[in-house]
Order: structure tokens, then C-alpha cells, then sequence
DNA sequence: GCGATCAGGT
DNA sequence: CACACCTGATCGC
């Protein structure tokens, strides 16, 4: 659960994903995912009193967060508020001070981040550094190499600090098995329980909460079938999505729950009670899609583990895990990393240490550092300088070897901005507000989770695993290149914002457009109807354009499970106005040092 | 009566 | 295991 409070220390007139307290005076608001608990005060008298009595604020989200928070009543009174802003696409968003007319601009960008539908990060530049802000995310290994926006040229950005979703910050997290793994394991799970007959269905027990839809939307295409839910409501300005779902309680998917206090739900009953035409019983096999983490030597990554004589438990995850996270701040490598959420029994202190790890090395004691660009493949002199792409100074957590010093990091450029969106450049040093931990004592004490208990060794009886190891099927070596469509439909199609009609941005810096032309999502609703907040029975007929549904056997492309190591950029020389290239010779005596751990600060 | 907070359950 | 959420109890306005 998020403990951000709201407000980033490098932009504090900003707010996002918290409404209350402090933030109710912010000049704009942005808003991450629809979960209720990056929502909080969204929709208190207080905050709603503001907003009347101001011109100017705006709550910033995507084009399918706005639509599915708009999908409830009591959140309508936003929608003169709201300001869909395209995924990446640079919007410049003037920040100003109602009472004293003051103004400070920020260009933002929005990066999905794959938890749920329509949930985005929020990269800002501006005055005070670039700082990106991931919401809640699950993206793989390698993503960030992808993300064009988190490059200026052919380098990383210069990021000042990184706000992250740390749910899984924990070796203990250290593997969750690939989105896809996942998924193709539910699918075929499906498909040899329902292939038996028309009287086995299948119960997705699923939490109220956005995020299971793109299962439901895989399921249905495979199966040209639709989800039964209790209600269609949450999705009522989601035409995709409801294409996949039903209130129609004759079908061999289930993702219903139990109403109200009802819970004679046992034995092999689905929650909406359906049964068969003729009062046959209908045999349910209960999916639990569940988190399932794997420690760092587990090479087994079963992603469905029976817990029933017809019951499962799925793999599934909103958040990214220790590696995927690790990988994704090692290859930014910000300045600092704040922690959004404190993983369950770890403190604060604990993940903001380790986070810690992740981030360039301050150069404290070397006032005279320079910054020297990307360097591949950079050790610590104790450690024999490896080459090849795993430059990640994995800290000593796993590999049963003394926690070493840590290695001097890649060094980087401080970014010049190539691109077409000028934020004004950020002042060099403005004193971190508390970069926490000190680090005189920098023991990595970590020895606490090296033997921390594995999760699903347990495995029970019938372990018999759908699907032997397998992983994402990113083509290692991958430019960061938006993946244009041509494939078929998947996991994108619901996590990534439609194109709107009307793509243009607020460029103009002072008022960004209050109103909007009719959304992408088609079913504009101009007046809501009678819609309640409980229960919708209409049977939406919506025709299910079960198109394209042949992709299901290209399950795997195995890339090994266990390479941490996403496509690294290759290594890069700076183009610092006041350096130059060096010669072939510099770099090979450079090289030489960087071999043997000698200091750098006397190179020339 | 409403909101904020916490405990407990799924 | 957790996640995200709901419900119900309690306290304060």
C-alpha cells in the first residue's frame, strides 16, 4: 500500500496520488491508477471546495484512468477537472499560485507502467532536476532501456530522483515469474478444465479492484467467450474492456463475488449460484490468482500451484519484483530513490537503505568529480573487472560472497537535453532535502535476508508444473523502441492509453485545455444515467468481435529466467561542451585502469 | 450523519 | 505469505 505522501521535495506544488492534508492547497494534481489507495481524499468536501474555488487546477491522468474514475458517481464532479494527457507525449503545464500569480513551468510525460488499466509514471523536468514518479508498476526486466522518454539521445536522462513503487523491494521478492508466464499457464490451465465439457467452469476468485482485465480480455479472445461479473459498472466508459465481460451468468468463466454477507458459497458453487441449464451440477475449478515470489536460487518457477482437489493458485502480480525493480533504478541510476511503499516487515529505514544501493554514488568526498559518461562493466578492485552486459554491482546479496564495498558506480553525465522539450536546466546542487541513511556505516547488512525462506517449495502433491521455466520473451538486446502495432492485441492494448482524437497537448503553458473533445473510449456519456453505484443488472449487448484470437500457442520464447540482466545501451562516450572525445589510445589506458581499480580522478 | 481511522476478513 | 478492498466498530465533529 502506497505511504506516499504527495508531494515529490523537488517539485512540491505538485500533487499526486493523495488529495488530503498538504495537498489540498497544490496547483495541480495527478493522479497514477484508479486504486483506491492512491486516491485518498479524492473525494472529501474539503478538496471539492478547493476545486470550486479555483480556475486553474487540474488533475493530470491518462486518457483510461480518467474515464475509469469517472465511472463512478461520486467522482463526477472531477470531470471538468480532468486533463487526459497521452502516454508519451511531453506536455509543458504551468504551475501557478492562484494568490500571488507566480508560476513555475514543468514539462511531464507519462510512461506506462503496467499495473493496471490506465496506470502510468509521471516523468517531470523542469527547473529543479528531472524526476520521475512511478505510481504503482510492474514492468520487466530491461523496460526502462525502452522507454524513449527516459532517454535523451542515445543516454539515459540525468534523474534526480526516482520515486518507486517498493512493494516488492526485498530479496526476499527476488523473482516473480514473467507476466506471460503467468497468463499462458491460466490459459491452458482453462482450456484443459473447460475442453472437458460445457458443465466445467471456471472461478477467477479475483480482489475488487482493477488490474485482472487483461485476463479477462486474454481468456475471452481465446475462448471467444465472455467473464461473468457482478457488475459492469466500474467499466461502463471502457468499451474494450466490456467487450470481454458480462452480468450473463451462463458462461463457462467466472470472475463474480459474493454480494453481500452471503457466504454459503461452499463446496463447488460459483458466487452468482449459477448452475446448469438442467440443474446439472456444474463442476468449478477455482483459480486464486495470488502473488508468488521466488527466491534467488529458486530456478523452479511454478506458476500454478494446486491448493483443492479443483482449486488453484495463479501467479499473478501488480508489482514488479526485487529483480525487476532493482533492474530498473540500476539502469536509470538516479541520484536518490524514495521508497512509495515499505514492504511488509521491513522498515523504512531498511528499503531506503537498499534503494540506496541502486542510486550513482554521490561524490561526497571527490568535490572535484567529474562525471565521465556510461562506463560498462565498472568494478570495485577486489572484484575481477567482468565485461559483458551484467554491469550491475549486485551488492553481494545472493551470491554467498562477503558483502564487499560498494564498487564505484557508472558515472554519468548530467544530461544535456537534446530533445525537443526545453525544460530549463537544473541548478547543479540544491542541497537534498535528506537523502536518507548516512552511509559512515555501510555495512551492507543484508546477511539478514540471505536465507530467507522460500516461497513456494511447497508445492504440493500433484506439483506438476504447466509450464516449465520460461520467461519474458524480450529479445534481449532490444533498442528502447516503442513497439509499433502490427502483432496482435495483448497486454498493450489495455495498459497503454488510446490514441484520442484530439492529440494535441497544452503547449501553450498558461491554461491547459479545461475541456475536452469526445474520448477515444467511444461511449461518451453525456449525461450519466441511472447508473447507481450498486449493482447494474443490464445485459450490455455489446457484440464480442472475437477477431483475433490466434496467438495462443506461441507461448514461449525462452530467455534464460535467471539473467538479470536486461539490454544495456552500449557504453558511451559524453559530449560535454567542455570535453572531447577521446582518442582510441585514451581509452584503452583508461580501460587498462579500470581494470586493475585504479583511481580514476588522476586520469587525463 | 459524515469522515477518518483501525481491526479483521477475503 | 501479499494485494486492494470491504465491512464494521469507534471516535470526533
Amino acid at each position: 500500500m502506497s505511504s506516499f505522501p504527495g508531494r515529490m521535495k523537488e517539485y512540491p506544488y505538485i500533487s499526486l496520488d493523495r488529495f488530503d492534508h498538504e495537498n489540498l492547497h497544490a496547483r495541480a494534481y495527478f493522479l497514477s491508477h484508479c486504486h483506491k489507495d492512491h486516491m485518498r481524499g479524492i473525494k472529501a468536501p474539503k478538496l471539492k471546495r478547493r476545486l470550486r474555488s479555483s480556475r486553474r487546477v487540474k488533475l493530470y491522468c491518462s486518457p483510461v484512468t480518467k474515464e475509469l474514475l469517472l465511472s463512478s458517481r461520486k467522482h463526477l464532479f472531477w470531470e471538468e477537472f480532468i486533463v487526459p494527457l497521452e502516454l508519451e507525449s511531453p506536455t509543458q503545464i504551468s504551475l501557478v499560485d492562484e494568490a500571488s500569480g507566480e508560476s513555475e513551468e514543468v514539462v511531464v510525460t507519462l510512461l506506462p507502467a503496467g499495473h493496471c488499466p490506465g496506470s502510468v509514471m509521471f516523468l517531470f523536468e523542469g527547473r529543479h532536476g528531472n524526476v520521475l514518479y512511478t505510481g504503482d508498476f510492474r514492468l520487466a526486466l530491461g523496460d526502462a532501456a525502452r522507454m524513449e522518454h527516459l532517454h535523451s539521445g542515445s543516454r539515459v536522462k540525468d534523474i534526480r530522483s526516482v520515486y518507486v513503487d517498493s512493494t516488492f523491494f526485498d530479496p526476499r521478492f527476488y523473482q516473480i515469474p514473467s507476466r506471460e508466464a503467468c497468463v499462458s499457464a491460466i490459459l491452458r490451465l482453462a482450456g484443459d478444465w473447460m475442453a472437458r465439457g460445457a458443465l466445467h467452469v471456471l472461478w477467477l476468485n479475483c480482489k475488487a479492484a482493477y488490474g485482472y482485465e487483461y485476463l479477462f480480455a486474454r481468456l475471452g479472445r481465446e475462448f471467444n467467450t465472455r467473464v461473468h461479473v457482478n457488475n459492469l459498472q466500474m467499466f461502463r466508459r471502457m468499451p474494450e474492456i466490456l467487450s470481454y465481460v458480462t452480468t450473463e451468468r451462463q458462461t463457462q468463466i467466472h470472475a463474480c463475488r459474493h454480494p453481500k454477507g452471503e457466504k454459503y458459497l461452499r463446496g463447488n458453487r460459483l458466487p452468482c449460484g449459477c448452475r446448469s441449464r438442467d440443474g446439472a451440477d456444474l463442476r468449478v475449478l477455482s483459480v486464486k490468482p495470488t502473488t508468488m515470489w521466488f527466491g534467488e536460487r529458486m530456478r523452479k518457477t511454478d506458476v500454478l500451484i494446486k491448493s483443492g482437489s479443483d482449486a488453484f493458485r495463479a501467479c499473478f502480480s501488480f508489482h514488479s519484483s526485487y529483480c525487476e525493480v532493482k533492474d530498473f533504478l540500476s539502469y536509470l541510476r538516479p541520484a536518490r530513490v524514495f521508497a512509495n511503499v515499505v514492504p511488509m516487515g521491513c522498515t523504512l529505514a531498511e528499503v531506503t537503505r537498499m534503494l540506496q544501493t541502486t542510486c550513482r554514488k554521490r561524490p561526497r568526498d571527490d568535490p572535484a568529480y567529474k562525471p565521465l559518461g556510461l562506463l560498462k562493466g565498472r568494478r570495485a578492485a577486489p572484484t575481477p573487472p567482468r565485461d559483458g552486459q551484467s554491469d550491475d554491482d549486485d551488492d553481494g546479496l545472493f551470491d554467498g560472497s562477503p558483502p564487499k564495498k560498494k564498487p564505484p558506480q557508472r558515472r554519468r553525465l548530467p544530461d544535456e537535453r537534446g530533445g525537443r522539450t526545453p525544460p530549463p536546466p537544473a541548478p547543479e546542487e540544491d542541497s537534498p532535502p535528506q537523502p536518507v541513511a548516512g552511509d559512515a556505516d555501510r555495512e551492507e547488512r543484508t546477511a539478514n535476508f540471505l536465507d530467507c525462506t522460500e516461497s513456494n517449495d511447497d508445492s504440493e502433491e500433484d506439483g506438476r508444473s504447466e509450464e516449465d521455466e520460461q520467461s519474458e520473451g524480450d529479445e534481449s538486446g532490444t533498442k528502447w523502441r516503442r513497439r509499433t502495432g502490427s502483432e496482435p492485441p495483448k497486454w498493450e492494448d489495455f495498459f497503454a492509453a488510446e490514441p484520442l482524437p484530439d492529440s494535441q497537448k497544452s503547449l501553450d503553458g498558461q491554461s491547459p485545455p479545461g475541456r475536452r473533445a469526445p474520448e477515444a473510449s467511444g461511449e461518451r456519456e453525456d449525461d450519466v444515467d441511472d447508473i447507481d453505484d450498486v449493482d447494474v443488472d443490464d445485459d450490455f449487448s455489446l457484440s464480442l468481435s472475437a477477431s483475433a484470437s490466434n496467438h495462443s500457442s506461441q507461448n514461449r520464447e525462452a530467455a534464460e529466467a535467471d539473467e538479470p540482466t536486461p539490454p544495456r545501451l552500449d557504453f558511451d562516450i559524453p559530449c560535454t561542451p567542455d570535453s572531447k572525445r577521446p582518442s582510441p589510445e585514451q581509452l584503452t589506458a583508461l580501460y587498462r585502469k579500470l581494470a586493475r581499480g585504479d583511481d580514476l580522478s588522476s586520469a587525463d
